[in-house]
DNA sequence: GTACTTTTCTACGTTCCGTAGAAAGAAATT
DNA sequence: AATTTCTTTCTACGGAACGTAGAAAAGTAC
């Protein structure tokens, strides 16, 4: 599939926190406002990306369709394709799906899972 | 973590087939035999690399700590540091780690697996 | 139609990976 | 011991991915 950098990753982060779609300058002010908030550094003027870069990773997301873009409105608006959840559970398939043994694999991947993580798969297989 | 490139892949691979340490000799010859048989291709003579390339991706993976090698003998020896299952379970983790959204990621994660899977992670599950 | 905004094109530096030659180090052979 | 052979390390290059952004083109507003 496709591993993200670490600004698309961020540029993910923002679109899976909301729903709403977003344009290339919200985000870059988004960008900008997380990363001085994350350094604890006072005087440092957060990462401040010029917007072409937003826009450059943005379609860079789009082309590995992660991000659908409206092109309707003018100032283009972006949104994530699926939710956070939805991929990195695509994600763990696709661990999973090179793997020739898998049922080892799900053995060792619920011997280190958390005690309540393994209830809420109890449930879940249950309901099944 | 560390995501591998296709040598990378293929050689870990060889390693995890065989609990055996091998040689970077050993290694380009198996890879030369996978090749050849993989694409079949009559005449073909499968991938043939230098034992200097097997030598540098070994390294590499060795500074990704997937690989371990014994300086003592001679011609260095070379093995995997987990099984392959371990290290499959530890990508889905590291898959599933950063995200904050934990139990919706393994909603959609049971939600898309084949029923005897499911069978068998109610197994594992259970006995926990 | 001129000024502003938004998008596209092009590009450069960095890192990762496939690939391997040159050189250095160790072992075997004569 | 000197030489030939095997093994490992060093260095390097080309291509792809990513962070980054300016220049130019396209669209909007006044």
């Amino acid at each position: 599939m496709a591993s993200l950098g670490e600004l698309e990753r961020a540029v993910m982060d923002l679109l899976w926190g909301s729903q709403e779609a977003a344009t290339a300058n919200t985000l870059r002010d988004l960008l900008a406002q997380d990363s001085a908030t994350t350094d604890g550094n006072i005087g440092h003027q957060g990462k401040d990306l010029a917007v072409t870069t937003v826009l450059t990773v943005l379609s860079r997301l789009e082309k590995k369709g992660l991000v659908e873009r409206e092109r309707g409105t003018r100032p283009h608006r972006y949104q994530a394709v699926s939710s956070r959840a939805d991929h990195t559970a695509d994600l763990m398939h696709e661990a999973l799906g090179s793997a020739p043994d898998r049922e080892a694999v799900l053995a060792r991947f619920i011997g280190s899972v958390s005690e309540s993580e393994a209830a809420t798969l109890r449930k879940l297989l249950g309901k099944n």
